[in-house]
RNA sequence: GUGGACGUAGCUCAGCUGGUAGAGCCCCGGAUUGUGAUUCCGGCCGUCGUGGGUUCGAACCCCAUCGUUCACCCCA
C-alpha cells in the first residue's frame, strides 16, 4: 500500500453525516432571503490581490499574513478570496448593477484565510454573505438585522445567541476618535499588555476589545467612541434603534465593538454566542459607505455582514446534536441477477410514479439474510423483497420493518397503488 | 506566528514504576433449508503518527518532526 496524502491543514472534509445540518442550514437561510427578496449572486473565488489590499486595509492581519496569494502564469498576483465583501462589490461595479440603483443581494461559498484552526476555524471556511447597495437610511439597517435575527430565530437559536452593536460613525469622526485614544492610552502605557503596545500603531480601536483582564479597568475609563460621533452618524444610530425598538429585536450596545475589516463606517454589529468556546462571533457586519468609491464607482453607500456557516452548524450540533439524514422509504431485495433485472424495472417505474419516494436498491448480492441486515441498517421503513418464487408468479413481497406486522404478498402490478397509499 | 494538551485496530478507548498489545462497536461467517435491531459461537482488523536516542529490552523514558485539538493573536 503506498502513502496516504492527507487533506490540507484546515481545509476540513464534509462527511455525508453532516451535510444534512449544513443543507438544513443554507436551506433555512436561503427560506429567509427569499421572503425578503434579496437576490443571489455569484463571483470568483479567486481575485487580484490588489482588491483585497484596497478594500481590507494594506496593514491588517488578513492581508499582512492570513491571504492565499500566489503568482499567475502571466506573472499576475491572485489571492484566494479571504471575505466576500470585496469581491461583490468589484462585480456590482463592473456590471454597473449600483448605477442609481438599489440592489439587495446575497452569496455563499468557500472562503480562504491562512489561520492557525480551532474550534470553529478553518482555513477554508464558508460564508454566506449579504450585501446591500444604494440605501443611506437607517431603516436598511434595521431590515439588515432583522434579515439575520429572522435566520437565527428560524434556527432555533434564539436564547443562545445575542445581538451586539456600535456605530463607529463617519470616517473623520472615527479618525478624531482614534486620535483622542491614542492620547489617552499613551499617558497609561505602562498599563498595556504586549499585544496592546503593538496595536497602539497598528488598529488602536481593537484594544477596547481586549480579553485581557488586567486590562479592563483602563478600558471602562477610556473615552467612549459612542461620545464622539458627528450628528449624522448619532441620529443615524439613533433612528436605528428606534426601529430595532419597535421591532422587538434584543440588542446590546457595546461600543467597544470596533470590527476588524478597515471599511466599516457607521453601524456594525455581532450575533455572538457563549456556546462555541472562543470562536463566539456566527454572524458580523456592518455599513461601509466608502468602500464603493474606494474600490472606483461612484459613491454609493451599502452595508452587509457575513454568516459563518461552520459555527452555525457547530451551535446546531451543540444545540440539538441530531442527524437529519433521510432514511430510505424502500429497500429493495432481490435474491438472484434475474430478479434483479425485474426488481430494478419495478423500482423505475415507482420512481415515475412517485418522484420523492426514496429507493435503496441492493447491489452487490448477498443472502436474503444479509440484504435484509443490510435494509434494518439503511433505516427504512420498508423492504420489497423480490425472490424466485414471486418472480415465478409476479408477484412482490412487502416487509415492514419498523413494526412488527406480518408481511404482505400482493400482485407486481399493484405496486404502485400499494406504496403511495402507505407512503402517502 | 505564540503557548498548552493529545496521537494505540475503520470508530471509541484500555494498556501500572519499561518485559515487543487488548476491549467494545463495526464488518464477515455460522446456529436458522429465502426474512432484519435480541441471543450465542467463530473470524478479520495494528510499522502503538514518523525518525532518531537511552536500554539486554520501549506503546511507555529522552530529542526531533508531522498531525490533531484547545487557547492567544486575528476574525465569520
Amino acid at each position: 500500500m503506498s502513502s496516504i496524502i492527507q487533506a490540507v491543514r484546515g481545509m476540513n472534509d464534509i462527511l455525508p453525516e453532516e451535510v444534512s445540518l449544513w443543507q438544513h442550514v443554507e436551506n433555512t437561510i436561503q427560506e429567509v432571503l427569499k421572503s425578503f427578496c434579496y437576490d443571489e449572486i455569484r463571483f470568483p473565488i479567486v481575485e487580484k490581490t490588489e482588491l483585497f489590499k484596497r478594500s481590507i486595509g494594506e496593514v491588517t492581519d488578513i492581508v499582512e499574513k492570513e491571504m492565499y496569494t500566489f503568482i499567475d502564469r502571466n506573472e499576475e498576483s491572485l489571492t484566494l478570496r479571504p471575505e466576500g465583501t470585496a469581491g461583490c462589490v468589484r462585480t456590482v461595479i463592473e456590471h454597473g448593477l449600483i448605477h442609481n440603483q438599489i440592489q439587495r443581494l446575497w452569496y455563499k461559498g468557500p472562503f480562504f484565510r491562512h489561520e492557525r484552526p480551532q474550534k470553529g476555524r478553518t482555513r477554508q471556511f464558508h460564508q454566506c454573505g449579504v450585501e446591500i447597495f444604494g440605501i443611506p437610511t437607517p431603516d436598511i439597517d434595521a431590515e439588515l438585522i432583522l434579515l439575520s435575527a429572522t435566520i437565527f430565530e428560524r434556527l432555533g437559536f434564539k436564547d443562545h445567541i445575542a445581538l451586539q452593536i456600535n456605530s463607529l460613525g463617519s470616517p473623520a469622526s472615527r479618525a478624531k476618535y482614534k486620535e483622542t485614544l491614542i492620547a489617552y492610552l499613551t499617558k497609561h502605557t505602562d498599563q498595556l499588555d504586549e499585544d496592546s503596545k503593538r496595536r497602539l500603531n497598528t488598529n488602536p480601536l481593537r484594544i477596547l476589545d481586549s480579553k485581557n483582564p488586567a486590562m479592563a479597568d483602563l478600558i471602562h475609563h477610556a473615552p467612549k467612541l459612542t461620545e464622539s460621533l458627528d450628528d449624522e452618524s448619532r441620529l443615524h444610530f439613533e433612528g436605528l434603534l428606534n426601529y430595532l425598538n419597535a421591532l422587538n429585536i434584543k440588542y446590546e450596545i457595546n461600543p467597544c465593538l470596533v470590527r476588524g475589516l478597515d471599511y466599516y463606517t457607521k453601524t456594525v454589529f455581532e450575533w455572538v454566542t457563549t456556546d462555541l468556546g472562543a470562536q463566539g462571533t456566527v454572524c458580523a457586519g456592518g455599513r461601509y459607505d466608502g468602500l464603493v468609491e474606494q474600490l472606483g464607482g461612484k459613491p454609493t453607500p451599502a452595508l452587509g455582514f457575513g454568516l459563518g456557516l461552520e459555527r452555525t452548524v457547530l451551535l446546531l450540533q451543540t444545540l440539538h446534536q441530531k442527524s437529519l439524514a433521510l432514511a430510505p422509504d424502500i429497500y429493495f431485495i432481490a435474491d438472484s441477477e434475474k430478479t434483479l433485472e425485474t426488481a430494478f424495472a419495478l423500482s423505475n417505474s415507482l420512481r415515475k410514479a412517485l418522484p420523492e419516494i426514496r429507493i435503496l436498491m441492493n447491489c452487490g448480492g448477498g443472502a436474503i439474510k444479509n440484504q435484509l441486515k443490510k435494509a434494518d441498517k439503511s433505516g427504512a421503513r420498508y423492504a420489497l423483497i423480490l425472490g424466485e418464487q414471486e418472480a415465478a408468479n409476479q408477484s412482490i413481497v412487502l416487509k415492514n420493518l419498523r413494526e412488527n406486522n406480518p408481511q404482505e404478498i400482493f400482485p407486481q402490478q399493484q405496486i404502485i397503488e400499494k406504496l403511495s397509499g402507505l407512503l402517502n
